[in-house]
DNA sequence: TGAGATAATTGAGTTGCTCAATCAAAGGCA
DNA sequence: TGCCTTTGATTGAGCAACTCAATTATCTCA
């Protein structure tokens, strides 16, 4: 079996399974702080951008998920101790998220372990390389 | 919030959330033809590799999961008439897998769908960079 | 022949998600 | 002011796709 011919021939199913590997390889580096990708996504951003108010709408519409999938991550991020809500004084219904200390080092862990793996591929390929068929699949990614 | 901000700050998790934008791209083209990702790569395998013999086992390394997994498809697609197990008269605890002529339309169909996408990205940039940009993002990731 | 090794299956269990129903607060508007 | 609609978030049931360990069946070879 050429599974390579396949591959050739519908590079479609080329570009999923290699999201696919990508999507493993990330999971399998979270799993080493017990978060999913969400989670992990959840605390980086606010690693990034502490002061602002970052809601769980805000959260769900930029990471494309729906609004039941954050709340469930930012109650098993609270549990584990990671984050706060905090209601927003300006609207009782909304809250805003904090990273607790904990949290905090959290983040700077995951967001290491990450960019290693970022030095390796540039290594891999290329710094230039890398960088342009990033902006090349992400184009594509953001279009559909 | 400055999500963009955060994303270069941190490209993997770039790649990874992109990753995660194909992965959801292909499912829901599949939908159609109520087929998971691993059902619709056997089946084209299949269909590219009819003459070969297609063994369980080779699926599982070939597509990176477990034979757990690709035997819960395999009766999948086998419930659904698309696939059928012959057994292998070499080896009696190995079989080989086969395209019913129902099997060999939905990879058809399955196959022209993912050509579709295809072009769409090459109409939007350009043929080359999306192979060159192809070709670097599969080397980082049949490496790892 | 009998002791492993190997191919595949099975089914229970897990994870990460969606979706609809719900709650609570906000914002009109007569 | 009181009512109605909209909006932000939560909840919990349900689902799809997967893994893992146990099991079955067959093969190999000394």
């Amino acid at each position: 079996m050429r599974i390579e011919t396949f591959l050739k021939q519908s590079p479609m199913f080329c570009i999923a399974l290699t999201a696919r590997r990508f999507d493993t390889l990330t999971t399998h580096l979270l799993e080493a702080d017990d978060l999913n990708f969400l989670e992990a996504l959840i605390i980086s951003t606010l690693f990034f951008e502490s002061s602002a108010a970052v809601k769980p709408s805000q959260l769900a519409e930029t990471f494309g998920t729906t609004r039941g999938n954050v709340s469930h991550c930012i109650s098993s991020l609270e549990a584990k101790g990671l984050v706060q809500r905090k209601i927003d004084p300006e609207d009782a219904r909304a809250y805003h998220l904090t990273l607790k200390p904990q949290g905090r080092k959290t983040a700077i862990r995951v967001i290491g372990a990450l960019d290693k793996v970022q030095r390796e591929f540039e290594n891999k390929v290329g710094k230039d390389a890398l960088q342009s068929a990033l902006r090349v699949i992400r184009s594509l990614a953001g279009s559909t």
